[in-house]
DNA sequence: CCGCAAATTGTTAGCGTTCACAATCGACCG
DNA sequence: CGGTCGATTGTGAACGCTAACAATTTGCGG
């Protein structure tokens, strides 16, 4: 004579009238509390087999005060650089018995940032991770108080915590690589400029040049595609051409790369290039791409680690990219030391 | 006299008393509902402003069975075409109005899905959509009951709900492409035989040559590594090597270019490539890589049409990969028209 | 066997919202 | 000017869980 009503899926307390005892006996076995005896415990979760139980997040969350989701701005998602990042996080959340909620921004305006983190808050994160190392939206990130833990990655030191990779000193270094192979003319081919990232490249780049009293010499800007790169390369004058690139990124160094081909420039002959990110596929560039490996997985579980405090701000040193040297760089050629750039640069 | 307790965050019953109306007319404001006098409308607004009223996203859910939230189940998401297809199905969720909460799988074993998936639920997420073209996690997918809809991406036909691109018949298209340039030996380098995707490019590559009378020739397998690809290059004995190579994806088909070209076989002169998927550095490899480029963000988007029920389901065709001619494929060498494999190619 | 403490189990009251319905208010018709 | 209808507002009871406390049972020394 039961009624045809849908089957709403079972409470505690269903699964606490099958097994004979009170829902809060239930509860007590559900989130294995103590003082429970073993034999209800086993008549319990007999009865949570049989209805297949499953306990009502919002319930819970609204009990307990807890969502245990944390919110994840991001911008794009499709590069390896972010989307790995993510990953870790991920990785690290779960095992920390989180959630993600991941929420990708169209563009960094004030009103997208805004409304974005607004949503993810409406939604009850416990905390926020920021993967949007842009200026205007970590701008936007920083007016915003919103009584949760919030945490930029790659951020510069944002007020409000950040974790990061110390891309500057990094920047250095490959500078520092390029200068040991006899470079001089050394330029740069920077990511955007409001882009946090490309900014302490950059940095990094102007204070290794200054270090060894070099001038500072051709300053370019693609959008970090590989596309940019290449345009950057055609666009150069051949009487300006340096003797090395240092690139913002790996994919517009691949760009870069057919460009100087196209144009017969030798890589590493005539022109060495270095990347920065190390993406799987550098080695398999042509030449095999010299560039800086940045561990964007361990970033990523950084992130959790900080926001959760399980791990003192900013402890255990700042993560250090490190130098993968391949073949797109080498020695500066004899006949071309990076003297002036009056000097027409020879060409096959 | 007020005692100092942590400032609890503001309930509609606060909002209602400092407006003067009752929480239901708050809630009616809050949800947009009609009945509501301009003037009460403005007063709750004002109050909500004033008190920085945000509403409980679990007590809501609780009283209405809703979440909107949707969860991802996800491999490896630092690659292009699954990352990108996150991108499609994020921004149309959100327009939607759900959020995405997105799990990772660290394999593809039975426990691994089940447990992720079973923890989505546990987390309330009132659909999953499955980025996991991969037959043993399908497998485990199709054996659970979830009560909830599910929807698999590129499953080939899994019975749950399935948004695909039609991957067969644009491997064959590749393959045609091939065969209109004179090749005749055309050898396959696959994606891993337990992903769908892999199984569907390689059936296709199949009924072409079948079509076309042409007999199976090499068929390699990789791991979608640049690193897998450019090992299967090298591992080829000279006298097996076919004119033209489809490949199972870009980065594949990178690392083969660079094999052959260490090996001195010219791209597209000697031996042909082409890629599938179409990442944005295709178009600067060396040589620009012909592929077929696969519309993930416009998968992303239809998943969430279909998940929601917004679009019948495989309306409007499955969405078709478009061939784009490159410079790594050309007509067969004069002096190579494909023959028997006895014969001993030329090199340089 | 009594009594007290520890272990186990049950009871009640929220958490902040929405839903269903009741109550009030105005205006308009006859 | 009463009555009725529609618009507006309020009331009480869920939703499924946990927290706090009350009640009951058990074990054990005296």
């Amino acid at each position: 004579m039961a009624a045809a009503t849908t089957p709403r899926s079972p409470s505690l307390t269903d699964v606490a009238s099958l097994a004979g005892v009170s829902h809060q006996t239930v509860s007590r076995v559900v989130n294995r509390r103590p003082n429970v005896s073993d034999a209800t415990r086993r008549k319990v979760h007999a009865a949570i087999l049989e209805l297949d139980y499953r306990p009502n997040a919002a319930a819970r969350s609204l009990a307990t005060g807890r969502t245990h989701s944390i919110g994840v701005l991001a911008g794009e998602l499709s590069q390896y650089g972010p989307s790995s990042v993510l990953m870790g996080v991920q990785d690290a959340a779960r095992r920390a018995g989180y959630f993600l909620t991941v929420v990708t921004l169209k563009d960094y305006s004030a009103p997208t940032v805004d409304e974005a983190l607004s949503d993810l808050l409406d939604h009850g994160v416990e905390g926020v991770i920021a993967l949007t190392p842009h200026v205007s939206a970590l701008e936007v990130l920083a007016t915003m108080q919103s009584g949760i833990p919030m945490l930029t990655v790659g951020g510069g030191g944002h007020r409000g915590g950040d974790v990061a990779l110390d891309q500057e000193s990094a920047a250095a270094s490959a500078v520092e690589h390029l200068v040991s192979l006899g470079h001089r003319r050394i330029a740069h081919l920077a990511g955007p400029a409001d882009w946090v990232d490309a900014q302490r490249r950059l940095a990094g780049w102007r204070s290794a040049l200054a270090r060894h009293g070099l001038e500072e010499g051709l300053l370019l800007h693609g959008d970090w595609s590989a596309r940019s790169g290449y345009d950057a390369g055609l666009g150069v004058e051949l009487g300006r051409l340096p003797t090395a690139f240092f690139v913002g990124n790996d994919q517009m160094a691949l760009g870069l790369l057919k460009a100087l081909r196209q144009r017969g420039c030798e890589v590493p002959g005539r022109v060495s290039v270095i990347g920065f990110d190390d993406v799987p596929e550098a080695e398999y560039y042509e030449p095999s791409l010299t560039t800086l490996r940045q561990e964007f997985h361990d970033l990523g579980r950084r992130c959790i680690d900080e926001l959760l405090g399980l791990q003192a701000l900013g402890a255990a040193g700042s993560l250090q990219p490190r130098l993968i040297v391949r073949a797109s760089t080498g020695p500066v050629r004899a006949d071309d030391d990076g003297g002036g750039p009056e000097r027409v640069p020879m060409q096959g």
